[in-house]
DNA sequence: TTGTAGGCGTTATCAC
DNA sequence: GTGATAACGCCTACAA
């Protein structure tokens, strides 16, 4: 015990140990190679008595190039992230694709004064969730370290393989059902336009100066059916948010009151719908109310809500296959999902004729 | 454009078209030491030039010792892990003590199966969520790592620090209450026992071969003051099981059915109360129903349900505490938190006098 | 089947 | 202020 028999065991001391070299102490542990079983035990036995774990994942991942991390780097509070059911059904896709084939993900959370440079984490790719252009230039810094990048949800972006969803044509699908069934005064209830978050009524500079990818979607495809539809834009996909916007617009006089609100995810759905339930407005018979994600939540008493259906679980799929096929070295193809509607029991024909 | 040029730019490469050493490239963007301003250009122009996106992580963290990152080790699949809302205030605190301070958190679900080998991951320290005497021989990989381990509500394990939960006896006060209430005819609904999460009734023999420590010390402390209470185990900690263990339960002759629940998890005594009321059976006056965690459930109409309120965030807190102090060489202190009965509006005096 | 050599890309240390 | 040198700990040709 006259060396370093404090400081952490390496694979050369134990090749050492063993009287053997440190290439072969590596086939030992890595198992590409023929090692002969007595040196194999000899190797193993000097490891055991050195208290060596194993070849340190930080060199070998230099080595080989490889982490086996991939960094998933979203907008929200680390909690806030997951407690959209939707991010939810994502991760589990992603789960699928690259937690079960042995990558680790990386949950790196983003804002403009985030702590983390994301240029300077150890990950092989990186999959951006949901983000806004304020992460441009972050993102600009990620691209040079060219690692393949999959963007879910996001504008287009060079170099960047996109898996989108059908935002603004499935909200259109779900206002023209609207408009179909007589409705004229319409409401929208957007997920939150920048990272602000602040909830308050929509204008025309604040809809311009979103930076939030899907809520902008969302709302031209509403615009496209019902051009003049105002509405909110909620601090974020929660039921309390909905609830909070609810109030907003349907605390007025009857007359000013839509008949019909979009809100932009299932939650904000069921938060309109639990403020006009407390304002004694019959859902669906003088207020008809449209989701968007198609989740079901944990203990909620489903309200059968009519909402568009996302492929969440896919979307993550998608994205983790993406990554894999980008990590083997193939250009993986651009993934574009739709939703689908489902008439619930949340949307029914206009009170007004 | 001779050389390498499609390669990979590094640090010495742009150390080399600056004319400079790549010693001092290295402080130009290390900022560790003095660099005169026209050095400094020179080099970041080259950086430019060629695309360099700063210091490789990879061998950073290597040369180092220190990667950034802290793994979160848990039992659950991974979008499981965060439909618990438990674990969601955890994250909260674990993002405020270290994504908030550059800690990029790995996510590692890990299985009996599993395709990580958890001594394999490139991380500086890890937590322990909620990890079963399963992990045990992972665990004791992991350690011989020497990196800092957090075990949260694990048993006692070597060298690891941890963080603890009055889960006995806050149960065991809940329980008192019960008691003082008059109600004898007790059954409880427990977290999975198992990693196979059997839901099925309590027998000695599963209790006895229960690898979950929380659900164990919860029914330690339910035992304390009632010795002979049975029941069921859940599948896991959501408002289904719940459901499904209630049915199991109170779906039975009325002089047979328990007074009173002890769920082990605010969802699983939704579920319950959710069975009860579908049963005909009003709560708290013929059932009374006790949780734990005092969460808050997105969109849940609120139960005023009657739990134990523990400090969930402040878990994560100390869990990212620890790491840190760990991290910077420090022995942390281990951590024992302690969890508060609320009177809710879900228990009663037991209607059987 | 085993050993030798070289390097993955960076940074700490110490001279100059 | 700047540069040479030496690791950090490992893996992979290739040679023996």
């Amino acid at each position: 015990m006259s060396d370093a028999a404090n400081s952490r065991p390496t694979l050369a001391g134990v090749a050492a140990r063993a009287g053997v070299s440190a290439s072969t102490a590596s086939l030992v542990f890595s198992g590409a190679g023929p090692v002969a079983d007595a040196t194999r035990a000899r190797v193993l036995e000097a490891a055991a008595a050195l208290g060596y774990a194993g070849p340190d994942p930080t060199a070998r991942s230099l080595r080989r190039g490889r982490t086996g991390v991939v960094g998933v780097v979203t907008e929200d509070r680390l909690g806030d992230a997951f407690r959209d059911p939707i991010n939810l059904a994502l991760l589990d896709g992603l789960g699928e694709e690259l937690a079960d084939e042995g990558f680790g993900l990386l949950v790196l959370p983003w804002a403009p004064d985030s702590a983390v440079e994301l240029a300077a984490v150890p990950m092989d790719a990186a999959i951006l969730l949901g983000c806004s252009a304020d992460l441009a230039s972050s993102v600009e810094r990620l691209r040079r370290r060219r690692i393949p990048l999959v963007a879910i949800e996001a504008p287009p972006l060079g170099d960047v393989v996109p898996i989108e969803l059908d935002n603004a044509d499935a909200t259109r699908r779900g206002a023209e059902l609207l408009r179909a069934l007589g409705h004229e005064q319409i409401a929208l209830v957007t997920l939150p336009l920048d990272v602000a978050r602040t909830r308050a009524p929509l204008t025309p500079q604040r809809e311009a100066a979103s930076t939030a990818f899907t809520a902008s979607e969302r709302i031209r495809g509403a615009r496209a059916v019902f051009p003049d539809a105002g509405g909110v834009s909620a601090g974020g996909s929660t039921v309390s948010e909905g609830y909070a916007a609810g109030r907003a617009l349907l605390d007025v006089p009857a007359t000013e009151r839509p008949t019909a609100v979009i809100a932009q995810s299932d939650l904000l759905a069921i938060g309109v719908i639990r403020a006009a339930e407390e304002l004694g407005i019959d859902v669906p018979e003088e207020l008809s109310v449209l989701g968007f994600d198609g989740i079901r939540l944990q203990g909620l008493t489903a309200h059968d809500l009519t909402t568009l259906v996302q492929p969440a679980v896919e979307k993550g799929r998608a994205a983790g296959r993406a990554v894999r096929e980008a990590l083997a070295g193939d250009l993986p193809a651009p993934v574009a999902l739709t939703s689908e509607l489902r008439r619930g029991a949340t949307v029914a024909r206009s009170p007004i004729e």
